[in-house]
DNA sequence: CGCGTTTGACCTGCGC
DNA sequence: GCGCAGGTCAAACGCG
């Protein structure tokens, strides 16, 4: 399976990133070059609409996570009982995040919450849904605002305010901040499980399905890995930076990577298909053939970058990783920040919704639909999960794997 | 006709 | 400076 480390191996610009990652200890964060350790609680919440908030749109950074809440709430209520598998290996999502470097958040120079898959691990620390959502979430899931790694678990555990997720907490030092990288470029990386064959174009590749309209513009072999990066930009508004590149992981191929780069000059589309006609395949036939990369599937929540006037919809995706711009690894100035960047870095809960987004609203409960989701199918190994959601993973990326979801599927958009 | 993908050529950053 | 590899461009073509 894809990890953290194996997908941001293969993302050059990341490389060096974890030469120093530490694992915190006992309740501590440790960084490096801090002895004794350093503990660094999270930040408290912040004010809405705080245009400092994201600079890089950075979905997570504000997002509500209602999946997490369901799954705290889950847990919390013994959902799954210690020896239920609910892992049955098809949604491993690993998950890492990483703060922004300096404008906002250097009082987590650089953090990435990890979950290990562990297949037949009956541990709660891995449910899948758990992995798949607690990871951008955990931080601002904790309402006293610390994360604690339990060292003592078995697979350390995550501690968010007693709940417990199987999670690491890997924290690179800000000195070695100023690696060298391709492109001096933020970006966010995405690792997801990618779809069946069947869904794939004819060139074998898959592409998720988000919000936005993209449009390949190129694709390339790369070195090393058996399957080429398909490179995709924003055609929901002309002049949009946004790009996206799509692989598959070459050491895992179940698994896509993608990497959001540059942001969105313009606010979420309203509509689906605000760009009519702009996936000839997915319009055609959205629910047998998603052989488009664009426009008509349910939202997995992109993590695309965009402007701060832009509300993100909750995220779907199990992997997520932002890059900041290396000319911002200077260390006076993220000195000089860090203050304002403990009140920045205020991860934001349910209390705001901005309200002119009925339609992240709507995302919302698909959102709860995707915890059924991944309740009966991704963690299905246990039968006794009913649900009446719709779909299962590869509808909410826009995929289906069998017919009998696409009623349910088209049933969302026209929800949507 | 408008939008998409495909694909070879070209550009550019990076390592040696 | 050179070569390699990744990223982008743009022409050609397909589809509805």
């Amino acid at each position: 399976m894809c990890s953290v480390f194996e997908v941001l191996d293969e993302m050059d610009s990341f490389q060096g990133d974890l030469t120093d990652v530490v694992r915190g200890i006992g309740g501590h964060v440790l960084s490096p070059e801090t002895s004794p350790p350093t503990i660094w609680p999270l930040p408290p919440p912040l004010p809405p609409s705080d245009p400092h908030i994201n600079p890089f749109g950075d979905p997570f950074v504000t997002m509500t996570d209602p999946l997490l809440q369901e799954l705290n709430a889950v847990t919390n209520s013994g959902f799954f009982p210690n020896n239920t598998n609910v892992n049955n290996g098809f949604l491993s999502h690993k998950v890492f995040e990483e703060d922004h470097i300096k404008s906002q958040c250097s009082i987590f120079p650089r953090i990435r919450i990890s979950h290990s898959n562990i297949i037949q691990d009956s541990s709660p620390c891995n449910s899948p849904a758990m992995s798949a959502r607690v990871s951008a979430a955990a931080a601002a899931a904790s309402p006293r605002g610390v994360i604690n790694v339990d060292t003592n678990s078995p697979r350390n555990c995550l501690l968010v305010d007693g709940n417990t997720f199987s999670s690491q907490i890997q924290i690179s030092s800000p000195r070695n901040l100023g690696l060298k990288r391709r492109k001096s470029q933020a970006k966010k990386v995405v690792c997801i499980p990618a779809p069946a064959a069947m869904n794939s174009r004819s060139s074998g590749e898959v592409v998720p399905s988000d919000l936005w309209a993209w449009r390949k513009y190129g694709q390339k072999p790369i070195k090393g890995s058996p399957f080429p990066r398909g490179y995709y930009r924003c055609s929901s508004s002309k002049g949009c930076s946004a790009r996206k590149q799509v692989e598959r992981s070459r050491t895992d191929p179940n698994m896509l990577v993608i990497t959001y780069t540059s942001e969105h000059n313009h606010p979420w589309p309203i509509q689906r298909n605000a760009l009519a006609g702009s996936t000839r395949s997915s319009s055609s036939n959205l629910t047998t053939s998603s052989k488009s990369s664009t426009t008509n599937a349910i939202a997995i929540a992109s993590s695309n970058p965009m402007p701060s006037s832009a509300t993100p919809p909750p995220l779907a995706a199990s992997a997520v990783k932002d890059e900041q711009r290396e000319e911002d690894m200077e260390f006076e100035n993220v000195e000089e920040d860090d203050h304002n960047q403990i009140d920045a870095y205020k991860p934001e809960l349910h209390h705001h919704r901005q309200p002119e987004d009925n339609f992240f609203a709507d995302l919302e409960e698909l959102e709860g639909n995707s915890l059924s989701m991944l309740l009966s199918r991704g963690c299905a190994g246990d039968r006794e999960v009913k649900t009446t959601a719709t779909g299962g993973i590869s509808d909410f990326f826009g995929w289906s794997d069998d017919n009998n979801n696409n009623n349910n599927n088209d049933q969302d958009l026209r929800s949507l």
